[in-house]
DNA sequence: GCCAGTAGTTACCTCGAGGGAACCACCGGG
DNA sequence: CCCGGTGGTTCCCTCGAGGTAACTACTGGC
């Protein structure tokens, strides 16, 4: 593990924020308000598993609609973190899976999940907390 | 560097998932569902450098409402990632800064940012890329 | 006296995310 | 001959996120 101080991390945010006081062009906003959502994070981590076919990817998932997969598969394809395979089979049929890049995501992704789940149990103690307060 | 294999984060995610069937009491999306939205980063990394007081912290970010802030800055408190000072002068002042969990938030975040950064010109390539092919 | 700045709260309104259901085209099986 | 499963697309409707603006309460300064 490196040694990264916080004030090299305080210093590290301040930085690329600076960079881009011009909003919208900022990468970071651009990219994760993409990336950082319910749906995609979700098919990306199914999708780190295995390749998966459309309708077995809705099954897995499940509380995602129809409607819902497939622009969020579009989106992530169109990002280049999932490649897209059709095989000329009767039906004709689909699979996902990651590229290069979108396993390349996992890495902070994982180090994201892993801070959630490491840490639910003091945030749900916060929350209750701050509602006894209120 | 610990070296983690691409199949430990497969199955790291795998498991991540499975434990919780159960939709909405997954840790992850609860926690990630309050925390990986646009003004959470936006105010997180803003206080990163520095605690900010309610009205600095609006002038610097510049494109929230007050109510998204307040709102924002309500929940990041509840959930114990920030800390909540009122000092009382005339009139009073209040300052936000991170609590020890939030700067313990700013480590896998910081990795999110990182990568977005990194990958943000392969993932605009890639997005004209696919619009041509459409 | 009135305005400005402190940190909000509240009411109102809009717009888009996203759910549900229907539809499509193709085919094999009962 | 219709049904079910393949992978979608399209329409409609709702509901909530989030913006704007007005209001609060206090005080120092002009």
């Amino acid at each position: 593990m490196t040694a990264i101080t916080k004030d090299d991390l305080s210093q590290h945010m301040r930085d690329s924020r600076r960079r881009f006081v011009d909003a919208s062009a900022c990468p970071v906003r651009n990219v994760l308000d993409q990336l950082a959502d319910k749906w995609s994070v979700l098919i990306v981590t199914t999708l780190a598993e295995k390749p998966y076919r459309f309708g077995e990817l809705k099954r897995e998932i499940g509380d995602i609609s129809q409607r819902m997969l497939t622009q969020t598969l579009r989106d992530l394809k169109a990002d280049g973190l999932i490649e897209r395979t059709v095989f000329p089979t009767t039906p004709p049929s689909v699979e996902y899976k990651l590229s290069p890049m979108g396993r390349s995501f996992l890495v902070p992704l994982s180090a994201l999940v892993d801070w959630a789940f490491a840490n639910h149990p003091a945030i749900r103690e916060a929350r209750t907390e701050f509602a006894k307060a209120a």
